[in-house]
DNA sequence: TATTGTTATACTCTATAACTATA
DNA sequence: TATAGTTATAGAGTATAACAATA
């Protein structure tokens, strides 16, 4: 009763603007996810941001620096410094000196952090399953499938 | 000589979290896109949510008033009064009275608003078109029909 | 009383620039 | 001089809550 789900002056649905609406799907669903994690991650009080930090953190085998944290997360050092700051304050991770260099600093994850991954895991599926709702498991693989082509696809970093 | 891209403990690489992982590369996804539409929109002057606000304004045959373009863009009604007041400052809309109800805002775009929508449609597609790139115009369509599945089956808003 | 939009406020996320301390 | 990380600052985006005007 409302509004038209097809932009009048947008794109037509056949094929010309696929790119331009394939941008704000994106976004749309990104916005969905955000608002889904924030939900979830609340009472543990951790934010998206750092959940993912965590992540990242947790996903190096040996302690990664700050620069090393950046570059993954695609984000400038300046934003991992503030990140870090909160997971510190939460006691999930811990900053390190380096032996080797003492103007480096490495970002050691604690058991608390741990234990903090283990317990939202479930719950980020949940988020995930939560969207993805509308797809069969084919369907997944094949989206995972051209999102990942995507994503590895691209430069690190236009400089 | 770095990041192992493949996390050591977070999802293997063939299907167990597909889930969880489809939603990092959502957010990267988009944190890049994000990226290059700021870049695009600044000497333009408007930011990306102004700019998608506005583009929502203009796909509706009759004025919106604010409540369908909080709606429609999922977003609480205090944002659109944010968005709203820029592009009006901009010359880009325009608030009208409703002539039913005057407690209802309507919002019209003006012509400078549709001047700034025309010169900035190849803007933005060649940054949907720099994301795409790894892609063909085949698996483009694809996606383009995954992400349709996943925005349309999806309840407005969880209440 | 319920609805529409606003003012007031606060927080997350990210960026640029300038500074410190190493190397 | 170049690198690693920080302090300082700013701005975009969005949220909740309280309020005004209208229905």
């Amino acid at each position: 009763m409302d509004a038209p789900d097809s932009p009048g002056s947008l794109g037509s649905p056949g094929s010309p603007d696929t790119d331009g609406m394939l941008a704000e799907q994106l976004l749309r669903l990104t916005r969905r996810l955000h608002r889904i994690q924030s939900r979830q991650l609340e009472p543990i009080d951790i934010t998206p941001a750092q959940f993912r930090l965590l992540r990242t953190v947790a996903s190096y085998d040996a302690a990664p620096r700050m620069a090393d944290l950046a570059r993954r997360l695609d984000v400038v050092p300046r934003a991992v410094t503030t990140l870090v700051d909160a997971l510190e304050a939460s006691g999930r991770v811990r900053r390190a000196p380096d032996p080797d260099s003492r103007r480096v600093v490495r970002i050691e994850i604690t058991d608390e952090g741990r234990a903090t991954l283990r317990s939202l895991r479930s719950a980020r599926r949940a988020a995930a399953e939560e969207i993805l709702a509308p797809l069969t498991a084919d369907q997944r693989e094949v989206l995972g499938g051209l999102l990942s082509a995507l994503v590895d696809g691209m430069p690190e970093r236009r400089c």
